[in-house]
DNA sequence: CCTGTATGTAAAGGGAACTTGACAATCATC
DNA sequence: GATGATTGTCAAGTTCCCTTTACATACAGG
Protein backbone atom coordinates (compact mmCIF):
# COMPACT_ATOMS: atom_id res chain seq x y z
CA UNK A 1 0.00 0.00 0.00
CA UNK A 2 1.26 3.35 -1.11
CA UNK A 3 0.68 6.56 0.91
CA UNK A 4 1.35 10.31 0.47
CA UNK A 5 2.57 10.87 3.83
CA UNK A 6 6.00 12.48 2.57
CA UNK A 7 4.86 14.79 0.13
CA UNK A 8 2.06 15.86 2.55
CA UNK A 9 4.91 16.43 5.61
CA UNK A 10 7.10 18.09 3.04
CA UNK A 11 4.58 20.53 2.03
CA UNK A 12 4.12 21.39 5.75
CA UNK A 13 7.43 21.74 5.64
CA UNK A 14 8.00 19.79 8.83
CA UNK A 15 11.01 17.06 9.55
CA UNK A 16 10.18 14.04 9.96
CA UNK A 17 10.84 14.51 13.86
CA UNK A 18 8.71 17.50 14.29
CA UNK A 19 6.04 15.50 12.56
CA UNK A 20 6.34 12.66 14.59
CA UNK A 21 5.66 14.45 17.26
CA UNK A 22 2.92 16.34 16.37
CA UNK A 23 1.33 12.92 15.40
CA UNK A 24 2.84 11.43 18.87
CA UNK A 25 5.13 8.79 17.21
CA UNK A 26 8.64 7.85 17.08
CA UNK A 27 10.58 9.22 14.15
CA UNK A 28 10.98 5.80 13.37
CA UNK A 29 7.68 4.99 12.93
CA UNK A 30 7.41 8.08 10.61
CA UNK A 31 10.12 6.79 8.71
CA UNK A 32 8.75 3.46 8.13
CA UNK A 33 5.96 4.43 6.75
CA UNK A 34 6.58 7.10 4.57
CA UNK A 35 9.50 3.90 3.32
CA UNK A 36 6.75 1.27 2.95
CA UNK A 37 8.11 -0.88 5.62
CA UNK A 38 4.99 -1.25 6.89
CA UNK A 39 1.96 0.42 7.16
CA UNK A 40 0.07 2.45 9.85
CA UNK A 41 -2.78 1.15 12.23
CA UNK A 42 -5.78 2.20 11.97
CA UNK A 43 -5.99 4.23 14.59
CA UNK A 44 -2.67 5.99 13.61
CA UNK A 45 -3.82 6.57 9.42
CA UNK A 46 -6.36 8.63 11.35
CA UNK A 47 -4.15 10.52 13.34
CA UNK A 48 -2.16 11.47 10.28
CA UNK A 49 -5.52 12.42 8.12
CA UNK A 50 -6.55 14.26 10.85
CA UNK A 51 -3.32 16.35 11.08
CA UNK A 52 -3.12 16.81 7.25
CA UNK A 53 -6.79 17.35 7.41
CA UNK A 54 -7.81 14.90 4.47
CA UNK A 55 -9.59 11.59 4.80
CA UNK A 56 -7.70 8.24 4.62
CA UNK A 57 -8.66 7.55 1.40
CA UNK A 58 -7.03 10.76 0.12
CA UNK A 59 -3.54 9.45 1.61
CA UNK A 60 -2.84 5.85 1.62
CA UNK A 61 -3.81 3.86 -1.63
CA UNK A 62 -5.16 0.66 -1.16
CA UNK A 63 -4.40 -2.05 -3.78
CA UNK A 64 -7.70 -3.62 -3.98
CA UNK A 65 -8.32 -7.36 -2.38
CA UNK A 66 -6.28 -7.97 -6.42
CA UNK A 67 -8.05 -11.77 -6.33
CA UNK A 68 -4.96 -13.34 -4.08
CA UNK A 69 -1.89 -10.92 -4.91
CA UNK A 70 -0.90 -8.44 -2.13
CA UNK B 1 -13.34 3.43 18.44
CA UNK B 2 -16.60 2.26 17.51
CA UNK B 3 -17.58 0.95 14.04
CA UNK B 4 -20.69 -0.05 12.20
CA UNK B 5 -19.74 -3.53 10.78
CA UNK B 6 -22.46 -5.55 12.59
CA UNK B 7 -24.93 -3.27 11.43
CA UNK B 8 -24.00 -3.58 8.02
CA UNK B 9 -23.00 -6.78 7.86
CA UNK B 10 -26.74 -7.29 9.17
CA UNK B 11 -28.01 -5.02 6.91
CA UNK B 12 -26.58 -7.61 4.14
CA UNK B 13 -28.06 -10.71 5.40
CA UNK B 14 -24.61 -12.11 5.96
CA UNK B 15 -23.79 -14.20 9.06
CA UNK B 16 -20.40 -13.64 10.56
CA UNK B 17 -18.73 -16.33 8.79
CA UNK B 18 -19.90 -16.01 5.38
CA UNK B 19 -18.79 -11.86 5.88
CA UNK B 20 -15.31 -13.11 7.39
CA UNK B 21 -15.01 -15.40 4.02
CA UNK B 22 -15.70 -12.38 1.47
CA UNK B 23 -13.03 -10.44 3.05
CA UNK B 24 -10.67 -13.41 4.19
CA UNK B 25 -10.27 -13.23 7.51
CA UNK B 26 -11.42 -15.50 10.37
CA UNK B 27 -15.08 -15.57 11.71
CA UNK B 28 -12.97 -14.13 15.15
CA UNK B 29 -11.71 -11.73 13.45
CA UNK B 30 -14.84 -10.48 12.99
CA UNK B 31 -16.32 -10.98 15.80
CA UNK B 32 -13.45 -9.49 17.53
CA UNK B 33 -13.91 -6.24 15.50
CA UNK B 34 -17.67 -6.34 16.00
CA UNK B 35 -17.32 -6.51 19.70
CA UNK B 36 -14.84 -3.80 19.95
CA UNK B 37 -12.07 -6.07 21.18
CA UNK B 38 -9.59 -4.50 19.02
CA UNK B 39 -8.90 -2.36 15.60
CA UNK B 40 -8.92 -3.82 12.38
CA UNK B 41 -5.35 -3.03 10.38
CA UNK B 42 -5.10 -0.12 7.70
CA UNK B 43 -5.09 -3.25 5.42
CA UNK B 44 -8.64 -4.89 6.47
CA UNK B 45 -10.41 -1.98 7.18
CA UNK B 46 -9.99 -1.17 3.60
CA UNK B 47 -11.18 -4.52 2.79
CA UNK B 48 -14.08 -4.07 4.56
CA UNK B 49 -14.83 -0.44 3.73
CA UNK B 50 -14.54 -1.86 -0.32
CA UNK B 51 -16.78 -4.66 0.49
CA UNK B 52 -19.91 -2.13 1.41
CA UNK B 53 -18.55 0.56 -1.23
CA UNK B 54 -18.11 2.90 1.94
CA UNK B 55 -15.18 5.07 2.66
CA UNK B 56 -13.29 3.80 5.95
CA UNK B 57 -14.67 7.40 7.54
CA UNK B 58 -18.11 6.11 7.15
CA UNK B 59 -18.02 2.74 9.36
CA UNK B 60 -15.37 3.69 11.55
CA UNK B 61 -15.86 6.50 14.32
CA UNK B 62 -12.05 8.05 15.01
CA UNK B 63 -12.22 9.97 18.66
CA UNK B 64 -9.40 12.45 17.90
CA UNK B 65 -6.32 12.10 20.08
CA UNK B 66 -8.40 14.42 22.82
CA UNK B 67 -5.78 15.63 24.36
CA UNK B 68 -4.25 12.74 25.69
CA UNK B 69 -6.76 11.05 26.85
CA UNK B 70 -7.79 7.63 24.36
C1' DC C 1 37.72 19.96 8.62
C1' DC C 2 34.22 20.34 12.23
C1' DT C 3 29.47 20.94 13.75
C1' DG C 4 24.63 20.67 13.26
C1' DT C 5 20.53 19.04 10.75
C1' DA C 6 17.90 15.52 8.48
C1' DT C 7 17.18 10.90 7.24
C1' DG C 8 17.93 5.68 6.90
C1' DT C 9 18.39 1.61 9.29
C1' DA C 10 19.31 -2.21 12.61
C1' DA C 11 18.61 -4.71 17.11
C1' DA C 12 15.79 -6.03 20.80
C1' DG C 13 11.53 -5.86 23.21
C1' DG C 14 6.36 -5.21 24.11
C1' DG C 15 1.87 -5.27 22.67
C1' DA C 16 -1.72 -5.49 19.03
C1' DA C 17 -3.70 -7.97 15.08
C1' DC C 18 -4.76 -12.36 13.15
C1' DT C 19 -4.68 -17.52 12.83
C1' DT C 20 -6.51 -22.45 13.81
C1' DG C 21 -8.93 -25.36 16.93
C1' DA C 22 -12.10 -26.15 20.29
C1' DC C 23 -15.94 -25.62 23.50
C1' DA C 24 -20.14 -23.21 25.54
C1' DA C 25 -24.55 -20.73 25.04
C1' DT C 26 -28.58 -19.18 22.71
C1' DC C 27 -32.34 -19.70 19.69
C1' DA C 28 -35.35 -21.95 16.26
C1' DT C 29 -37.37 -26.11 14.40
C1' DC C 30 -38.60 -30.72 14.49
C1' DG D 1 -35.23 -33.43 23.96
C1' DA D 2 -32.27 -33.63 19.88
C1' DT D 3 -30.37 -30.98 15.81
C1' DG D 4 -28.56 -27.18 13.18
C1' DA D 5 -27.30 -22.40 12.81
C1' DT D 6 -25.18 -18.40 14.88
C1' DT D 7 -22.31 -16.12 17.97
C1' DG D 8 -19.01 -15.53 22.01
C1' DT D 9 -14.77 -16.78 23.89
C1' DC D 10 -10.43 -19.04 25.39
C1' DA D 11 -5.71 -20.87 24.37
C1' DA D 12 -1.55 -20.87 21.91
C1' DG D 13 1.12 -19.42 18.21
C1' DT D 14 2.81 -16.14 14.34
C1' DT D 15 3.36 -11.78 12.26
C1' DC D 16 2.93 -6.84 12.26
C1' DC D 17 3.09 -2.24 14.54
C1' DC D 18 5.67 0.72 17.47
C1' DT D 19 9.12 1.77 20.96
C1' DT D 20 14.00 3.09 22.65
C1' DT D 21 18.78 3.11 21.70
C1' DA D 22 22.22 3.49 18.68
C1' DC D 23 25.09 4.06 14.67
C1' DA D 24 25.87 5.48 9.71
C1' DT D 25 25.24 8.52 5.84
C1' DA D 26 24.73 12.84 3.38
C1' DC D 27 24.48 17.58 3.04
C1' DA D 28 24.76 22.05 4.59
C1' DG D 29 27.49 26.51 6.57
C1' DG D 30 31.23 28.38 9.10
Amino acid sequence: MENHVEKLRKERGLNQEDFARAIRVSRQTVSSIENGKYNPSLELAFAIADFFGKTIEEIFIYKGGGEDGK
